[in-house]
DNA sequence: TAATGTTGCTAAATCGATTAAGTTGGCGTT
DNA sequence: AACGCCAACTTAATCGATTTAGCAACATTA
């Protein structure tokens, strides 16, 4: 390995003047840093980022928290998006990236001691159960962190526009008719609570009715568990003309059930999903879906932490909500 | 931050003996063994990896390279499902994972600089472009590396059977009567000319002929690529009864040609995908499809990385072929 | 000429941990 | 009593980089 000790002697200068050289300090000579520079890459040289990290007490590494448990793990669209678009935003910025977990082989820690073994800059916590003390902790502590579709106080943190969302669709359904509108939606969680009401809302807005029955539990990215909630729909006496699902994938749960009660999409059922992953417009009917702006999500997350990692003093915390759009795919039909 | 400093002088022993009774050294007492982990407990004591990985060689740091350029991201399904379980089997060896990319802010450089100027201990490459001379320079390097899907000289890799799925697949077919079997293939990569020469070897065992307009180029993950080469098939005056796909999103675009053109599956043409992802199992009717081990292939590649980093004189390359398994959907029709 | 300033460098401490080598005191052996 | 040995420590070097303080040489100014 080429350190800056190897360079020194190949200049006859010190390790001193050779780290200043490579960081352009001012106090040496243009000469003496060009012959440095040049030597240095005769050489090889590449600095180490765990030295540097060790003296300067930065790291530039952030943390990615992927909660293991919940069903947010990397290998879902949204998340994924996300990811993807933080490590791009992240590494633009100059720093790499190191997922967070609990429990790193023998030791045994939490997120955040975790992050402090790794001398994480920062964290952003992508995914996970917000109740969780080990995320609270994490979340509270010295540590910047930046949490999406979730807020904690004093903490930045990006917002997908789920209010928003959701009154577009529904009065984009109402638009086209529809006034016996179903919710399946997905666990209780904040995110679940802002659309539920928004879509509450909306429909006392445009004065539609919502029967405590038109208003299913299911879980999401579960195809089998809206596939439930859409029976018990279809049992009812008075079946909704429209279902709104809690999110695409968990549309195709509905729709295999729904074909095998012979009804087909949009037919004899308008549906629309929520996420906007690309499956869903080469679906076929093209599903009608607002699409979360999840690059978007991720590179102001990363946009973000960078910013307060690296001015601390003038940082303040900040709640950045992203708007998606409405995919206006096939799947509602004009019933007006 | 609490270091081996603090502890020594809460415990009125020497730095060296307090890092020795935390690793279980021999040569401490007992009794100072208890007392320092103690004393460490209640100060909130954390191991600080970077010192540690600068003073031993050793990062317990693993690099994960997902081309930024190929069609393989992150967001892939089973690319992601792969970086799921890598990560989830490092994490249990007590490694963290860290991604290798291409340029890191203003510092400009390739993969295997990225990988020593973090100083991982090794790389999974999980999906790039093998003839990148940035991919061959480092998995040619002194880093130890684990490929998926493709395998260097005197390296270990981790194969999907591509060879035996593609067997399998048009051994279903065959048996269910078909005769037209026609192949949309992705890239030229080495994954897609095994199953090319499996499709061919198979349908050549099988007495099948196999028409050179049966073989159509597209591009993996590509619906839309599909598409076209599944309405170039329909065009053809003597048609297949059977179309397999190069992945299962693929045949998403492949579905709405078919459906354009009134066609529907399987009743009217039937089709096999690639992957198994778990979206394939929830769509009407359930895709045929093999269904690769995603999950597997991702922790062997963890697995045999770490085993090559701790052991490395007893290491002997390995490739492993890890096999998959038909998901017999009812996209396939019997026309025997 | 002497005081002062500037330039360009070096020496040495430092970050937090590990570890080879050295030290000390107590014990057993002959 | 002398010797060696072992257990249980400590000392100090080390990993690779950064950074503060200091120093020498030369230029500038009163």
């Amino acid at each position: 390995m080429v350190t800056i000790t190897d360079i020194s002697k190949a200049c006859g200068v010190s390790r001193a003047t050779v780290s200043k050289a490579l960081n352009g300090a001012s106090d040496v000579s243009p000469e003496t840093t060009k012959r440095v520079r040049e030597t240095a890459a005769a050489l090889g040289y590449l600095p180490n980022a765990t030295a540097r990290a060790l003296k300067m007490g930065r790291s530039y590494n952030v943390g990615v928290l992927f909660s293991d448990t919940t069903g947010g793990g990397i290998s879902h669209e949204y998340f994924s998006r996300i990811l993807e678009s933080v490590k791009a935003e992240a590494e633009r910025l100059g720093y790499d990236i190191t997922f967070i977990s609990k429990d790193l082989g023998r030791l045994s820690m939490d997120y955040y001691e975790h992050a402090k073994y790794r001398s994480c800059d920062g964290v952003v916590i992508a995914s996970a159960d917000f109740q969780d003390p080990a995320v609270i902790r994490l979340a509270t502590s010295e540590i910047p962190t930046v949490t999406l579709d979730y807020s904690f106080d004093s903490r930045s943190s990006i917002l997908s526009d789920n209010v928003r969302g959701m009154e577009e669709l529904v009065r984009f359904v109402h638009a086209k008719g529809h006034r016996k509108i179903a919710f399946i939606h997905g666990e209780l969680t904040s995110v679940t609570q802002k659309r539920l009401a928004s879509f509450r809302r909306t429909c006392a807005e445009l004065g539609i009715p919502v029967p405590a029955e038109y208003v299913r539990p299911a879980v999401y990215h579960d195809p089998r568990s809206s596939g439930l909630a859409t029976r018990a729909l279809l049992a009812l006496e008075e079946r909704p003309t429209c279902i709104l699902f809690p999110d695409d994938l968990s549309y195709l749960g509905g729709m295999s059930e729904l074909e095998r009660n012979g009804l087909s999409v949009p037919k004899d059922m308008s549906v629309a999903g929520y996420d906007g992953i690309p499956l869903s417009q080469v679906l076929r009917p093209r599903l009608t879906t607002y699409q979360q702006g999840a690059e978007q999500m991720g590179k102001e997350a990363a946009r973000l932490l960078i910013e307060q990692i690296e001015k601390p003093d003038t940082w303040i915390p900040q709640q950045i909500t992203v708007e998606g759009r409405l995919l206006e795919g096939s799947t509602v039909i004009d019933i007006g």
